[in-house]
RNA sequence: GCCGCCGUAGCUCAGGGGUAGAGCGCGCCAUUGGUAAUGGCGAGGUCGGAAGUUCGAUUCUUCCCGGCGGCACCA
């Protein structure tokens, strides 16, 4: 007698071991049909999965949130019998859901082309219609080794291979199709339906090794069905109208250009942007006990060398080669031949900075430091170069020259937990104030590769952990994605189309200070190392300028729109008086353009609307002659009339943004 | 850096072995118009760069540069 418990509450009785799809006959036909798998105690489990004991059993339909997850992966074992018919040379290797969707690698010699995608899709329409029914089978591990081998499938069987030996190997079969697989699966292909599209193509390297060769990697995304596809879809197109890179070029934010890659021409709008970004940072942190400081930009190899930076980061760094021999002063690529400089030559190497923390120990080290002056909490918005690998370069999410809002916290141990806890709340208060109200937290531990004993990391980890539960954060463990020299907190934000982005982080060095023989004097009369916590909350300014004009779709409140306010005339007749309001937006502080073209109000409105100017304040004769303002807002189709002085009050503490008050 | 795709006017894109075209934008003229497209005229391109094939290359081939999407990288 087996006992199965749905989800209602009711219970079903049956002689015996009963299979999902019977189960879901007995409750009724329309369910039998509807059924893709089932969940038993919780865990899916294929529809022809036998149930023994009795059981809590949910009978899994397209309109379950799981059932997204099994067509997903259908989806790609579709995908993968359809390339198998039409490109039979091909090996299949891995296929896993992701996000929207799913991908699988392949490994075949000619590249598949997007031509090839729409082949695809369409012998995968094939196979749903064969309604090929999908059975799973358990196989002796070596025979499954052999099997694929003789079928010279080697990336399968390399991967049973490392299958632990406890495990079952499982094999998923449809039509001529076999494929390992964990599961579960739905009863049969047609099931899949039609709502799939494949979307990329990719080259991805086998077991995400760049050592290792590449492979053919196809993307598709899959939905219960055609309405969810294509809300989907629609979603990305909306998504790329927000992309920075093209509203940095629409609203004449920057622009980049080969002659300085990875490098950002800010144009004047722009500038004002991060002008006003920069200020807001500057008064936040000032207020949060911080002292600015500005180091070079070009610093000799031997503090590199000290730091640790010339052995371990030396790749991404740009170095110049100066002769100081001559008098010019010249200097050099690494590698190229300096004119005339044989014999004689002193030849010096200088890096650009790519990070400003050498450079703030040697602020820490002039003179004695007391252990009553810790913490110190040293600011720069410090100029970086590094040289990142060309397919990295990303907008203005990834550049080879950025200004952190970097500052480094010198402390006691004791100190740590305590500055942590500062920090995240100033944090989640900046980001609150840019708009972002929810962000991921990702701790990273140990590395397996480490500096400092077991004892320092186990009271480091402990107090980033801490003071993360204290601030009242959730964190996503990153197992093993710490820093050599210690933990990190990471604080990630999303840009339009979904794509994560480090921002803020947050990161505990016992290292640096012992390598560049940092010291302060303690209540003992004693030297003792300081603890350094690197810390940044915008990270760059490039990155997350990018991501604040995606998050806005370049609709910026009043306090960060580069231009606030437009003033435009409907007739000549009202110019005078235009100026005037132009005069009092000024005075308020406001940034302000006068429009008086000879344009219909229409082609004014409309312009400066695309523009996505935040305020349009409209006067003609009427506004004129009662001192008013007809005040329109960005995306709006009412208007307000106001007197003007009220107007350019109101405005101005609307201006005042975050920091109004302050 | 690796794989694939792409590079024609300021922007979006069409075209194609005989030195190029649209829309928007831009300029000029007319229009003084009450809240998201007024009308007319006009300017603007070494068709990413360098070689090669050809009588002739923007078009075909090769290499280089850059961009895009992923992968790898990301103190």
């Amino acid at each position: 007698m087996v006992a199965i418990t749905l989800p209602d509450g009711s219970e079903r009785k049956f002689d015996g071991p009963v299979t999902g799809a019977e189960l879901a006959a007995d409750i009724g036909p329309g369910l039998a049909k509807a059924a893709l798998a089932v969940r038993v105690d919780g865990a899916l489990k294929d529809l022809s999965a036998i149930i023994e004991t009795d059981s809590d059993v949910a009978i899994i339909t397209s309109k379950d949130d799981d059932a997204l997850e099994l067509l997903r992966h259908d989806c790609a074992h579709v995908m993968a019998e359809a390339v198998k018919e039409l490109y039979p040379d091909t090996q299949v290797t891995i296929g896993p859901n992701i996000e929207n969707g799913f991908f699988y690698d392949f490994a075949r010699d000619t590249p598949f082309v997007p031509d090839d995608l729409e082949k695809i899709e369409a012998r995968m329409h094939e196979i749903v219609k064969r309604d090929e029914t999908i059975t799973r089978e358990v196989w002796d591990r070596s025979d499954a080794i052999k099997f694929f081998k003789d079928a010279g499938e080697h990336y399968k069987a390399e991967i049973i291979e490392g299958i632990p030996g406890d495990e079952e190997v499982s094999l998923y079969r449809q039509g001529d199709f076999i494929d390992l697989c964990r599961g579960p699966h739905l009863p049969s292909t047609g099931k899949l339906g039609k709502a799939f599209k494949l979307t990329k193509l990719a080259g991805a390297y086998w077991r995400g090794d760049s050592n290792n060769e590449m492979l053919q990697r196809i993307y598709g995304t899959c939905w219960a069905d055609k309405k969810q596809l294509a809300e989907y879809l629609h979603m990305l197109e909306e998504a790329e109208k927000r992309d920075h890179r093209r509203l940095g070029r629409e609203m004449d934010l920057f622009h980049l250009q080969d002659v300085a890659i990875g490098s950002i021409f800010w144009h004047p709008k722009g500038w004002t942007l991060y002008r006003t970004v920069q200020e807001y940072m500057r008064k936040r942190l000032e207020d949060g006990g911080y002292v600015e400081v500005n180091t070079p930009q070009l610093v000799d190899r031997g503090l590199w060398e000290d730091s640790g930076h010339w052995e371990k980061f030396r790749e991404n760094m740009f170095v110049a080669e100066v002769d100081e021999s001559r008098g010019g002063g010249e200097t050099h690529a690494e590698g190229e031949a300096i004119p005339g400089a044989e014999k004689e030559a002193q030849t010096k190497f200088l890096a650009l900075k790519p990070m400003n923390c050498p450079c703030h120990v040697q602020i820490f080290k002039q003179g004695t430091t007391s252990y009553r002056e810790l913490p110190i909490r040293m600011a720069e918005f410090g100029s970086c170069h590094r040289y990142e690998p060309s397919g990295a370069l990303h907008g203005l999410m990834r550049v080879r020259a950025f200004t952190q809002d970097d500052a480094h916290i010198f402390c006691t141990e004791d100190q740590i937990e305590a500055e942590t806890k500062t920090f995240i709340e100033l944090l989640a208060s900046i980001y609150k104030d840019f708009g972002f109200e929810d962000f991921v937290v990702k701790f990273s531990d140990r590395p397996e590769v480490r500096a400092g004993s077991d004892d320092v990391w186990d009271r480091a980890e402990k107090a980033l952990m801490d003071a993360t539960v204290a601030a009242g954060v959730e964190l996503v463990m990153n197992p093993g994605e710490g820093a050599f020299y210690g933990p990190k907190l990471e604080f990630v934000l999303r840009d339009a189309i979904g794509r994560d982005w480090q921002c803020g982080t947050h990161q505990v060095d016992f290292v640096l200070p012992e390598r560049l023989d940092a010291s302060y004097i303690g209540e003992d009369g004693a030297k003792h190392r300081p603890v350094m916590l690197h810390r940044a909350i915008l990270g760059s300014f490039e990155r997350f300028l990018g991501i604040l004009i995606e998050h806005y779709a370049g609709k910026f409140p009043l306090w960060l729109a580069p231009l606030q306010i437009v003033v435009a005339t409907i007739t000549n007749a009202a110019d005078d008086y235009a100026a005037e309001v132009m005069e009092a937006m000024e005075e308020s502080g406001l940034r302000a353009e006068l429009d008086v073209r000879n344009e219909k109000i229409n082609y004014k409105i409309r312009e400066h609307s695309h523009a996505k100017v935040p305020v349009i304040l409209v006067v003609g004769a009427n506004e004129a002659d009662a001192g008013t303002v007809a005040m329109r807002r960005m995306g709006g189709k009412d208007q307000e009339i106001l007197a003007l002085k009220e107007a350019a009050a109101r405005l101005r503490d609307e201006a005042a943004g975050p920091l109004a008050g302050g």
